[in-house]
DNA sequence: AATAACACCAACCGCACGATT
DNA sequence: AAATCGTGCGGTTGGTGTTAT
């Protein structure tokens, strides 16, 4: 008996989604929380697929998503993180909380790669004027570091991918967990980093996290959800079944919001991946990462680096909307200090840290991998 | 004003993996 | 051990909006 198709071709509705499907799926999930999103078109009556269920979820109606805009920052994070991890959006989404993978993936292919290119001709060409590709426009103060640094990037994105693909495929169980020996198991977003910031504390333990965020989260989302569908609902006398959901994303029931995910915690709410399983070992993949990149920064330097971006995300205590990010992203665990890779990523106004990490990443790979 | 070309992005598809039976 | 399930991931597609001619 072979496996069936996850969903009927036949009587699959496909396409773009309609305010009304995102009511009811957001209503379902509002009470079941998200996972086992088999049963989410059958006890729902949406007409889609299940993965498309979940996929809608994960990338347009859950809550701390940014849209759009990416700033220079994170415009930058993105271009060093593929230069590491290669195509591995989902691990470099986990280092852009706010993002989602699809959402990367596709300012990569529609703007980033086009940039990478035209910045590698100009470097074939004329080195002096890369600067002017202008990754945004970004204006610098040092401007021949930069350029320097960037064009070293560039040159050297094969050798620190080598690097760390060997240091991630060697076994090393002083640094790697019996759980996750082999390269396929130490998914890079296992390796994630860990980030504790004032009330912004993201932990994907769900045996250790505690669920009031989730609570908040879901509150953030149906609320959010309930004013994008404002107008549609005004528009839309015929919401009868969903009305009384929309009423209730309103109201916000927010404990029950998160007893309800009791459905969902084997899978859903804590949207498990497979790799998570390693999360047990006594080595963490944190910790792993932070061992491959053993550099150290004080926590206070973590804060100070997270404040001094004003362009991204702003990890600040109002933005509780991120704390859901360990619904259905890889989750940044515990309290260990950022690495100096981290700090280098969130840190736009350090170019020394850009020059040490090159440096110390390229000029003696063994120092970082 | 019409339309062709381009850009963007939401969504789909197929594959792979770990967990479960 | 094999079959099946549920899910995540990355590549690709197709619809829609925008710009150029």
């Amino acid at each position: 008996m072979g496996r069936p198709p996850c969903c009927d071709k036949l009587g699959v509705k496909k396409g773009p989604w309609t305010p009304e499907e995102d009511i009811i799926l957001v209503s379902y999930i509002q009470e079941h929380g998200p996972g086992n999103w088999r049963s989410v078109p059958t006890n729902t009556g949406l007409l889609r697929c299940s993965k498309s269920c979940r996929l809608r979820w994960t990338n347009y109606l859950r809550s701390g998503i940014k849209r759009g805009n990416f700033t220079d920052h994170e415009e930058k994070m993105i271009i060093h993180l593929q230069a590491l991890l290669g195509n591995r959006w989902a691990a470099i989404a986990s280092y852009l909380p706010q993002r989602t993978d699809n959402d990367i993936k596709n300012y990569w292919n529609t703007h980033l790669k086009k940039k990478l290119k035209k910045l590698q001709t100009g470097l074939d060409g004329h080195d002096h004027h890369n600067n002017q590709d202008g990754f945004s426009g970004h204006s610098h103060d040092q401007p021949n570091s930069k350029g320097q640094w960037e064009r070293r990037l560039q040159t050297d994105i094969h050798m620190a991918k080598q690097a760390l693909s060997e240091a991630l495929s060697i076994g090393k169980p002083s640094i790697i967990s019996t759980s996750a020996t082999t390269s396929h198991d130490l998914h890079l977003q296992d390796l994630k980093p860990s980030i504790n910031i004032g009330n912004y504390n993201i932990n994907d333990n769900p045996s250790t996290s505690t669920r009031p965020h989730q609570a908040s989260t879901y509150a953030s989302n149906t609320d959010s959800i309930a004013k994008l569908l404002e107008n549609w609902m005004k528009n839309s006398p015929k919401v009868s079944t969903h009305q009384k959901n929309s009423d209730q994303t309103n109201a916000v029931p927010i404990n029950s919001f998160n007893n309800n995910n009791k459905g969902g915690t084997t899978r859903g709410c804590s949207m498990s991946t497979s790799s998570e399983g390693a999360h047990s070992a006594t080595t963490t993949p944190d910790q792993a990462f932070d061992s491959l990149i053993s550099f150290n920064s004080s926590p206070s330097d973590v804060s100070q680096s997270m404040s001094v971006d004003e362009n991204n995300a702003n990890f600040t205590a109002d933005q509780t909307s991120c704390l859901f990010q360990d619904e259905s992203k890889p989750n940044l665990e515990g309290q260990v200090p950022l690495t100096l890779l981290e700090k280098w990523l969130f840190d736009d106004a350090a170019p020394h840290a850009h020059e040490d990490l090159i440096n110390m990443s390229l000029e003696n790979g063994a120092g970082l991998f």
